[in-house]
DNA sequence: TGTACATCAGTGAACGCGCGTTCACTGATGTAC
DNA sequence: TGTACATCAGTGAACGCGCGTTCACTGATGTAC
């Protein structure tokens, strides 16, 4: 079956992902919509022909090795504490989830750059949330030791992926130096404050220096 | 100017109004990316080509009319007296502008059905809701006399219009008996409830009866 | 090690399809006198 | 009220474009003996 990998199945291999980096990086430069699959595939050093022979259409070439990370979040938050309110345990959770991110930042610059670029990719990008969301509710519902996600664990889900997606636009939208998992909880407290009615809000910040 | 509107200035918006019903209904039963630009016009009543005199593009004929609660929602919500939290105040201004909406929900139920059928189409609603976000993130900007709308207006106006589009689309999902201010109210409290604290969250529902 | 055959990645050309454009036209509505 | 002309909504036909498919083919890699 699998065995050593025969000099066939590398160039196999090697061709797909040219033709992956060439429509990623095209896609993020001048636009999806912008972008054919004929300038992709002869930057991928390949014929016109050749694209369709690896990918069904010219969207499938984006949407690989996805749904990886929601797996791992989702384990990640089911190990948290029990007696830890979900809205912390998804907080590290996601923050811990985070570290292996930091790696692949130019790639998710340049992912989030050419999805940007389309509406239709925004809509698949969309409809990939609400399979996350739909996702973490569920393990919200595990966690409760509920056998069905009812509104609360749907509403906490989409709450904690609303704030996670906020940080990791603030992160990619700033500099490499900064840290994810910071802004991550930084932005989990500000959440956090918006409901704490122990003091009242403060509407001024204080005058003067910025 | 404007005057009486002539023959020919009626002839024209009635055309165009078969051309937005004819499209609407044919998008909500076959789905957007099936039914072609010659099928609308033809259910228009008209030929193909004029199809292109009335809307630049396929998509350009179901955004139109737009724009118009946003601004009566945040009017609502800029109105609502200064001492309610900004929670609260958004909770009534969605609540008070509903009512708004409940002759529209064959519209909103077909419109709804129309973008769900096509990625590119729920790209742009996401764009729009994107939009919104923004005017409201302001508009809470205004209410707590901020020159910009900071991190935390911007959470607020994302959680609100979370909420809101939560309570939504379980109004159009449910029969058109139940109240939507009352669904917007309910989606509402369990937000509050999520981060009320002074109680342990019940984890288990009571056993027996449902 | 060498020969004969099988497999399979890649190719070129032609085509279908629907969106959107361009051009030259028709005929009804509107207006000037 | 009637005639001459202008405007403009609508039309038909042909075309460009990029995605994606179909068909018949080439040539390198792999395998059997």
């Amino acid at each position: 079956m699998s065995g050593a990998p025969s000099r066939r199945s590398e160039h196999k291999t090697r061709t797909r992902h040219a033709l992956r980096t060439a429509a990623l990086e095209l896609f993020a430069s001048k636009g999806y919509e912008e972008a054919t699959t004929e300038e992709i595939a002869e930057r991928a050093g390949v014929s016109a022909r050749t694209f369709f022979r690896y990918f069904p259409t010219k969207e499938s070439v984006l949407w690989a090795g996805e749904y990886d990370w929601i797996q791992a979040f989702t384990a990640k938050f089911l190990d948290q504490p029990a007696e830890l309110p979900d809205i912390d345990a998804m907080r590290n959770a996601f923050v811990s989830a985070a570290s292996s991110l930091t790696r692949g930042r130019r790639f998710l610059g340049l992912y989030q750059r050419a999805v940007a670029s389309s509406p239709t990719l925004r809509g698949r990008s969309q409809d990939h949330r609400d399979d996350h969301t739909r996702s973490l509710a569920k393990a919200v519902a595990s966690r409760r030791n509920l056998p069905e996600a009812d509104g609360r664990c749907e509403l906490l889900a989409a709450l904690g992926l609303l704030v996670y997606s906020k940080s990791l636009d603030a992160w990619l939208a700033g500099p490499a130096t900064r840290d994810l998992g910071e802004l991550i909880e930084a932005e989990f407290a500000l959440l956090g404050s918006l409901f704490d009615h122990s003091r009242p809000p403060t509407t001024r910040p204080p005058r003067g220096t910025r």
